[in-house]
DNA sequence: TTTATTTACGAAACCGTTTTCGTTAAATGC
DNA sequence: GCATTTAACGAAAACGGTTTCGTAAATAAA
């Protein structure tokens, strides 16, 4: 099947090559007869045009980059479902790009979207990125770029996120209420805005209910090594001498670290430890026991950010700068902060 | 940040642009000199190179289209990891398309990648795809296909598939060994190769272990309708007067499908039903009760897979045809199909 | 009937690179 | 000293579309 460009598609039909361009973008130009005639020796040769130089041409490439540390979290599996779903209604692709949660690939790959390589961006920072000048030089370049649930905090775009700082306080609440009397929060950077502020929720919460830091209890701990080192840190905190009677995992992985070492110490949920998470897992109904989680609206935050994004894209008044959505998580409560007389 | 662009630069520089594009591709023909004067004053000016001009002139992308039926299944995650970490290497970009598991998505997506926006393609086809046409007319454009997990069975490209049959053999063996009489396999397409190779390796151990279909009995059961209807399928089967003792759950989804039915019916699994499935699920330790799955090596499948692309991609005498990639799976035993006496 | 407008199409410029094919001057071979 | 190679660069032609602008004929307005 040898490919056919618009010059011989023209040269079959004997007319002019800007006729056959027009006719096939349907423009109102061109006699209906014409399109016809056009299209139907476009399909008979088998002409498909080529999109980098329409793209050139255009100067646009219907396509749009997603930068997301990982894809391994069932978060930004969803996430991307939920953007694929109104970029293929758009009839746009999707650039994937991972930062693996470094700030140089980060930076790197947010350099290679100031290129013209795509009409707009949807990140998800990473949570070492502490600094925006990457993300301020691709404004700059006048690309549409939307945060979603993980925005780089003062910056002046959009970003689709979810109500962290009550998430926080609330799930510190939820353990309080359930006998916990020494609640740990296990975060994994203290950039990260979605981390800070289900921090200061949960901290609020601890404050408003008299719970106190000392030397023997610390309510905050960073696990942010690699995966091993977690695991490492995880197993001796929970099974040392002031382990928290309580733990609010920050993400999925975390919180599947801590049913594994509890497992492995044969340290009982809920008895021993309750144990709430931010967390999407699908399997949560199902894990033993079943894990009380706040669960994220993330293919409802990929779509509406998506959505915002194509309105940047589109509609050249439209300004980002003034976009702020909100989705609300909710807190599913399950077996492991159940309250056992 | 004012956009400039070869012929600017070269203007600055007081040289031709082909100077400029040659010493920036660091070309034999230009004098250390000049490059180093030509890359400070592109940085200077912030130049980078319009990838679709270059795109459009060189003929090639340096993007791989990725085609999977969908991203919610952890399999299909971790093998996005095993692509993304090899493509990253050789400086390629990654286009994702999902088909949703429909054949005329499928099609499109296909068809879309023949346009020359992509130097070759991985594809997983989905569970609907009984038909090839659409692979053939890409190949036939001489577009590099790699077959990752799900084939089309008896085209003629590359593939990187796990040992189908074998695991299906072995999963059946493995119930039968712990007690199972009835055993089902819960398949979602009779096309898709992985789950037909699964059935069969299956069905031959059930013959040698002497297990025969009857009325009451069909040991293998497709379930293939949405989400919905299969879930109310599983639920009537595993609680119906003759409901098979032993399960094989030929995906993940219908795992957590079996898993779910059961504690809501009060199904005690090993006891009354024992489960092994077909999964990467992370989470499958921690389950209640901890899950035997049979596992495949999906982030080694997806690296293998694109690496066998980039020859297909980069050797001019490299023939896809000739090669295929058996990586074994895994089968890891765990609580759910526990011999109890 | 004359003028203005609309319709349908084509020639050529343009998008921003890369690459081919000179060309000149310096270096080398004999 | 002359022919030949080599080094370093530039002019211009691609790549394959889209868009602007011009134009001829057909139609409408005067």
């Amino acid at each position: 099947m040898r490919k056919v460009n618009i010059r011989e598609l023209a040269k079959e039909l004997k007319i002019s090559v800007a006729t056959v361009s027009k006719a096939l973008r349907d423009s109102h130009e061109i006699s209906e007869a014409t399109k016809k005639k056009v299209v139907e020796m476009a399909s008979k040769l088998n002409y498909t045009p080529n999109p980098y130089a329409s793209s050139l041409r255009k100067k646009n490439s219907k396509t749009i980059g997603v930068i997301l540390p990982e894809v391994a979290d069932s978060f930004f599996s969803l996430a991307i479902n939920g953007i694929q779903s109104v970029a293929e209604l758009k009839g746009y692709h999707v650039l994937i790009y991972l930062s693996h949660d470094k700030y140089a690939n980060e930076k790197t790959i947010v350099d290679d979207c100031s290129s013209g390589r795509v009409d707009g961006v949807l990140i998800s920072i990473s949570g070492e990125t502490c600094n925006s000048d990457h993300i301020s030089k691709l404004q700059n370049e006048n690309i549409p770029i939307v945060f979603f649930d993980r925005e780089f905090e003062g910056f002046d775009t959009a970003r689709v996120i979810t109500n962290d700082y009550e998430s926080g306080y609330l799930s510190a609440i939820h353990l309080i209420e359930r006998g916990v009397k020494r609640p740990s929060f296990l975060s994994i950077s203290s950039c990260l805005p979605i981390c800070k502020k289900r921090v200061d929720g949960f901290a609020d919460a601890l404050e408003a209910a008299g719970i106190k830091k000392s030397k023997q209890y610390n309510p905050v701990i960073y696990c942010d090594g690699n995966r091993e080192q977690n695991y490492q840190q995880i197993k001796k905190l929970i099974k040392g001498r002031y382990a928290p009677d309580g733990i609010v995992a920050s993400v999925e992985r975390i919180a599947m670290q801590v049913y594994l070492a509890s497992h492995e110490l044969n340290i009982n949920i809920p008895d021993k430890l309750k144990v709430i998470a931010f967390s999407t897992l699908e399997t949560a109904p199902i894990l033993n026991p079943s894990m009380t989680t706040i669960t994220q609206p993330a293919f409802e935050i990929g779509k509406m950010a998506a959505e915002i994004l194509f309105k940047g894209i589109e509609k050249t008044n439209f300004d980002l700068k003034h976009e702020l959505v909100i989705i609300p998580s909710m807190l599913i409560e399950r077996a492991s902060t159940e309250k056992r007389s």
